[in-house]
Formats: structure tokens, sequence, C-alpha cells
DNA sequence: CTGTTAGCGCGTTCAT
DNA sequence: ATGAACGCGCTAACAG
């Protein structure tokens, strides 16, 4: 018998019918486990040698050929611009729990560049977090020629795909409201960027939150950072520190008051009574920690989210000829926000507040 | 004139083709930007129409479909078990630096479960962070038959792939050697579950030098958290609010020692000063901080990493046939470590020793 | 009931 | 500048 594997080539299904002895038709149908349920049928005996064969010979399918008969690649992308962000691993982590079981495979694009991946890669479902403007006619042009498309994004209108909103403005509003509860010198922590992506609503929510009090804006209460935890900290720190220290802290991203909490303690600032601070987003994160964070943010929004996506990667043949179940049309998902009330920003009465 | 784009439907280079009045080869030449060095010519005007009746129908190409005649996936996949470790994030800014002139696409595997992917989804080469022992087995057969592998592991054998060691143990001797030159408290911050992976050799180094020095190692010096960043802030607190507080820190990861570092602070201790800290790992985060962290690592591991990778996948057909240039054979590539002395744990002289 | 033949679906590439 | 073969796995239609 001469030697089975031979180092370093790739064996394909021909070799492994030769080796068995038999077509490959019959190795398909054995390897595929579509035997029984409505195509021939193969005998034990001949299904125990394809099996064998495949084993010695290291066989493995190969997915593009596979993927150009069946339209299906049994994989999702996840593009996702911030991949330091908690957000971004809850997205992941929820994404990957509900795909296991359907034999998908998520991949992450850790680039902001999804045009261009997406231009030549293939999968079942996309889901894409941010959209600059200059990537909207793109975005527009992928979903009309056959890329099934969830787009995470504020404005962006639905049109062939999914659009999944989550309007912070009116959730971060509860939140710097809450805090006007107990405070008047309240500072905001916010990435530099955020003017003009989709984070500008978050700061614009607290700037008109504070008008709305009849409370002048501070420009030095105003914490810009980079988009990196220790960014966030040094800013908080700076913030922090001034002469006229504000008693609270409305951060627009719930991993920037995290960070803020760190820096406040580093300052020897109790948290949830020398300060309050609160965050956006309602990660799992801000739960879990001690003091426990008080943020604002949607429900039940990464599994959702995985739902969906994966919905669409099944549900929807990628070579186009729609499934006509009238229900069920793309469309956008609206999330609510609610506001958590936890230990890093409590409830204040007139007895508690600090002013 | 009849709507060019038709909703929904992925055009095909044979539309694209029909609609310019060319044949298919035309465009795939055109398309492919294979014409003029090598293969056949072809004219300008012609090669507009095909452009335009391109754009016209939003035609991309099918990967899939290219894969299986190149062979050539122009994709790479990076399994990373531990994706909110910043130096899972360096490995991806390396490679993704790395490979975008060359255009070739990093994919981020978030799973651990990389062997059930590689099974079936094909990319010209793979890097994997971590090889669990029962992976051992896939692994070995993965390079046997066909895929091209770059592996991250300390004790695994370059077997048909190349292996990158980055010996920690001498490194992180090195490291607790400094802290030996101004301290005897010294306590160790490292995950509760580097006993059994890899992470132990950094624990060993600890328990190994302090014995060598003739110090006894003491339990309760031993902060063991859960790998997370907020874990490691309050096993660190834990370990520096002992009444025989200790005077250094040894955490087996620079975000570990970040979050030492923090927390130190946070308990009113300068850092440098009253307390020194140290990692391991040399990621560039450490060195940006104030105060910098004192560290030990490889040297420019990580753009090393990216060019042998990006090497791998461009020079090696993922079908097979092995280029036979003899030099560059897959190997085990070895990074030298240093000790990085910044402030968060200076030079110590007898001086200035805590003992 | 078991297994095979033949041809599909893509983009690429070699002869013509 | 083109026709047709090619590479791969899948599967409808067919043969024993």
């Amino acid at each position: 018998m001469a030697k089975a594997s031979t180092t370093g080539v790739r064996p394909t299904i021909r070799m492994v019918a030769e080796l068995a002895g038999v077509s490959t038709a019959t190795v398909s149908y054995v390897l595929s486990g579509r035997r029984g349920d409505a195509g021939p049928g193969v005998s034990d005996p001949t299904a125990e040698k394809v099996k064998e064969a495949a084993e010695r010979l290291g066989y493995r399918p190969n997915q593009a050929a596979r993927a150009i008969r069946t339209g299906r690649t049994n994989t999702v992308i996840l593009s996702l611009t911030m991949l330091s962000d908690p957000w971004s691993l809850s997205v992941i982590e929820a994404v990957q729990k509900a795909s296991a079981p359907l034999g998908i495979t998520p991949m992450i694009l850790g680039d902001a560049d999804w045009v261009k991946v997406l231009g030549t890669h293939n999968a079942d479902a996309v889901f894409v977090d941010a959209v600059r403007p200059d990537q909207r006619q793109a975005l527009l042009k992928l979903a009309k020629h056959g890329t099934t498309l969830v787009v995470f994004d504020e404005k962006v209108p639905a049109d062939g795909f999914d659009v999944i909103r989550s309007i912070a403005g009116p959730g971060c509003r509860m939140a710097v409201e809450h805090l006007l509860h107990g405070h008047r010198r309240i500072a905001c922590l916010t990435p530099a960027t955020a003017a003009g992506t989709s984070g500008g609503s978050r700061y614009r929510a607290y700037a008109e939150a504070l008008k709305h009090a009849g409370i002048a804006e501070r420009e030095d209460y105003v914490g810009l950072f980079d988009g990196t935890s220790a960014g966030a900290y040094a800013a908080a720190t700076r913030v922090l520190s001034l002469p006229d220290r504000p008693t609270a802290v409305y951060a627009t991203t719930d991993f920037a008051a995290v960070s803020a909490i760190n820096a406040a303690q580093r300052l020897g600032l109790a948290v949830g009574t020398d300060v309050d601070i609160i965050g956006v987003g309602n990660t799992v994160e801000g739960e879990r920690m001690s003091p426990s964070l008080s943020t604002v943010g949607p429900v039940d929004f990464f599994d959702k989210l995985a739902r969906l996506l994966l919905r669409r990667a099944t549900g929807h043949t990628d070579t186009g000829h729609a499934d006509t179940s009238a229900a069920d049309e793309p469309g956008v998902l609206d999330f609510p926000w609610h506001l958590f009330v936890r230990e890093s920003a409590p409830h204040r009465s007139a007895a508690t507040r600090l002013y």
C-alpha cells in the first residue's frame, strides 16, 4: 500500500473517492451527511470506507468550491471599527454564541475599510458597526447587488438592508437629567472625534440638558480624549483635578466611565458619594464592577442583534432569489433605552444632593 | 434601455460580458488588471466599455470562484483567543498594516475553537496564538494537508509549519531579579489559569527566582485574578493592602501591571518610589503611560510576526506544490527578550533599596 | 435501496 | 480578443 498522505498537498474529494473505491458523489453524500433524508442512501459499510479514507488523507472539503455551488459560505462578517471597545467584544460574544449551533462562523474585520473588503469577500450576512458619510453610497450599492447587510447606524435609511438604531439622544438626555437631580457642576467625557460621528448626539444631549436646566456649559468641564482607555483616564484625571471640581461626570461611553471611576478613586474620591459617574451603553462590564456603573442603554441589545444577523444569514440566499414570505422584510429595528441607576451615580434626594 | 441593475441579484462575470458585448475572458483580463504585462492585450476602448458595464451592474468578482481557480483567497486568518488582551490588538494592528499593500485581508477568529473552523475555511495563511494540548494532533494534521500555519507557542515542535517562540522564562527571571536588587517583599500578580497554560512559566520564574535568592514564597503575596483588567485591579488592591505590604509587584502581563499601577495609586502609593511594579510583554501601552511601565519582553515582535505570516501567505501556494527554493523552510523563530527599565520600577542601588 | 454519471456554477487562463 | 477547458464540490437524474 503506497503511503496515503503525501505531505503538503491538500486532498480533494476525488482522491478520497479513489482511495475508498467509490465515486465522488458517494463521498459527498457521506461527508455532508445528506443520506437518508432525501437523496440516495449509502450503505453503512460504504460510508465507513469513505470516512476512513477521508480520515487517512486528512481530507477537508474546500469551502470555496462548496460556496460556489451552494451560494452559502456559512460565514458572517462582523466589521467592527473599535475592537478595543467592550461594545465590540459584546457583539462578538453574542454572535458567536448564536452562530455556533448553526454551523456558522463569525469572521471579524478589524479594519474600518469594510467597503473594499466586502467588494471581494462573500459572507451570508455582514454586520457593519459604523458608516462614514463617504461610505453610504457604497453601502447602498452592496445591498442592491446581493450582499445581505445589517447596519448599526442612527441616520442611514434602511433600503434593502436592515438598520439597527439605538437612538442615543433621549437616553443620554435621561442620563444627564439623572445627574441634574443632585448636581450642578457636571463634567462630560467624550472622544475628540465625537463632534462629527454618531457619538456627537451623546455629547449634544449633555449640552442641551445643561442649557435646558439653565446651567452654562464650561469648556474646562469637557474632557476630550483619544478614544483609548488610557486617554479617558487622563482626561478624567484632569477634569477631576480642577480647583472647582465637578461633582458628577457624564461619560459618553461605559468604558470611558470605567476609566473615570478608576481616575476618581486614584484621586481619593469616593465614587457615588463625593462624585457621581454615569456612562452610556449599558455594557456588562459596568454591571459587574465595583462600584457598579450607572448607565443608560438599550436592553437585550446584543442578543437581538445576533439573532437578526443570523436570521438574515440563514434565511436569505446570497445569490438573490428572495424568499417571498412577505413578512420579515429588511427594515429598521429600534431599541428603546432605559436608565440603570446603580452605585456609581445613585438617586439623589434634596438631602443628599451636592449643591 | 432596460434597467441594468436588477435588485438583489448578484451579477456574474457573464452578465458583465454580455452587457459590454465581449467575452468573459476579456472581462476577467480587464478587471483583474492582467493586461499588458504578460497576458493578451485589451484595447483601451474595450477596457473602458467593460469597466462601465461592471460599474453599472455593481459587479464584484466572486471570491470563492476566484479562489477555486487560483488556489489563493487573499486572506489570512488570525485566531486570537483573548481579543480583549492588548497583545491581540497589537497583532491585529501589525498584520493589518503589513497586509494592506499586498491586497490581503486579515480575518479575525475570536473563538478558541480554531480546529473546527480551519477544517472548512481556507486562507493563505493562518496565525494561531494558543494551542491547547488537545489541539496538537489537529494542528499537525492541518499542517500536513495543505494549511499554512504560523503558531505562537512555547512548546509545540515545528513540523511543517512555523512556530514563533517568545520564551518567557529567562526574561521573566530577569524581571524578578531586577526587583530583587531593591526588594525582599515581592508580590506576584498572575491569572488563575496560569498554572496549566504557557503563562505558568511566567509564574514559575517568580517562584524560582525567589527561591534562588533564599526568600520564602508567601501565599498571600500571590494575587490570582480572572484575566480581566478589573480582576487584576482588585487582586492588586488586595495584595497592596496587606499589613506587611510588599514593596514590589511582579505582574505576569503588562496589562495586569497597568491595573496594579492604578490600584497602587488609588491606595496613595507612589509607584517607582513606595512600590515598584514591573510587567511582562513589552506592549506599547506600557511605554506610553505615566509612570512608564518597566517590563521585559521581545523586541519588534509584532512586526516580525506580521512579516513572517504574510511571507507565508504570499510565497506558498495553498494547493501544495511547494516552492523548492530551499531557503526559508518553516521552522522555529525565536525572540530574544530584553529588560526595559522605566519609571515604574527604576534601578535600585544600595542607597535606594527598600529593605 | 444503493451507487454512478454528468453537468452545474464561477472566474481564470491557455490555445487559437 | 475569444472559445473552451479547468479547478472543486454539489446534486439532479439516471442505472443497476
